[in-house]
DNA sequence: CTTTAATGAATGAACGGTCATTCATTAACT
DNA sequence: AGTTAATGAATGACCGTTCATTCATTAAAG
């Protein structure tokens, strides 16, 4: 009955998330991600509502994307290691690419403060959180890690040293991001894994 | 031989940092500086050559207080695993007390497309390192690690760890900042420390 | 099939506000 | 007096937002 949109709400999400990875959150601006897709900058207010609501809808849109990881991140591995492995990687490589490295961090120190951006960033954290703790807790089912782990405080041990890796990694670009990563990982799970005694304790 | 100055850059360059911490790093305006100290946003912009300049010179100090970390870190503590814990504890403090969680955060998300800025939060990132590592080889040799231990390696992942954990805890802040820190040093530490077999190893 | 009305998308110009920066001037000190 | 600090008003740029208007599309009416 009316005409269609030139251009859907996703394209819009992802041009602002671009912007947002070449330019840093201070270029973040309603003509920049206008210019982006080709329209115009009181287009996207109509559209959102307002520059925050923008926003809101990108940190909503991650929430939502994030509902499932638990049951995603298993899928395509041999074994919940690996892919315990590859959720780490890819969920930092998505804070420390050029694109997201802002993305990230910038939606965070900007936003913060605002309740509705902080309960949708807490979403995310626990839904990686809770995919982290399946993976281990399948893993200690399956033997690769010692009995009585707490496979709890394990995925918070997790998750905090590959947050680390990407922070410092953000800093000092050494290497690939996913290397550091999968070091961390290793170092953090090391002394749980069941009976691999190093060098010097045989 | 001329009118001195009424107020140090000291006092404004901790101002700044006031600011942010309160308004976060999009409420730091010169306006809200000068307010602060009692002055008048061209002053700043006299006295710092532009609101660049005045980040700039915060960013020097910070490069420049984190000097003589490596040495600093070991005073008044009995061990240097103990002065360590400190170390962390304090260092991530600093970057997620309400005052500073935007403070790091917040400079390094605005700034850190600024070769400038980036050179000046890596030398801070780059003496904390030595610090960490100075302790970690005073431990091992004090027999407080296992011997054989990579000091190098362990001190990036402890320093990771650490940036997580803080990282983390600014979404999820449940419990208080130092414990969680402890917790993961602890947690890092663990499978490098001589002989503490855990109960299921025995 | 043609015409008309209704609807939402998109525009572009303008507004109001904020902010960094400039500059001429005044005040305070030696 | 001479030098520097500080002022305060002014400037110009940028940005989010508003709004009247145009345009494309579809549904209904003739």
């Amino acid at each position: 009955m009316a005409r269609p949109r030139g251009v859907e709400d996703a394209v819009i999400l992802r041009a602002a998330v671009d912007v947002i990875g070449r330019s840093g959150p201070g270029g973040l601006t309603l003509a920049a991600v206008a210019r982006e897709v080709g329209l115009v900058p009181g287009t996207l207010v109509q559209r959102f509502g307002s520059k925050r609501g923008l926003l809101l809808a990108l940190a909503e849109q991650a929430a939502r994307e994030a509902e499932d990881l638990p049951v995603r991140a298993r899928q395509g591995h041999d074994s919940p290691l690996a892919a315990l492995e590859a959720l780490l990687v890819s969920s930092t490589e998505h804070m420390a690419t050029p694109e997201a490295f802002a993305h990230h961090l910038g939606v965070l120190c900007i936003d913060l403060t605002d309740p509705e951006f902080h309960r949708h960033a807490l979403a995310v954290h626990r839904a990686q959180q809770r995919a982290v703790e399946a993976l281990l807790g399948e893993a200690a089912g399956a033997g690769e890690l010692r009995p009585g782990t707490d496979t709890a405080a394990l995925a918070a041990t997790v998750q905090a040293a590959a947050a680390g890796a990407g922070l410092v990694w953000a800093l000092d670009r050494s290497g690939s991001l996913a290397d550091r990563v999968r070091r961390e990982l290793a170092a953090v799970l090391r002394a749980h894994q069941p009976h691999h005694p190093r060098p010097e304790e045989r």
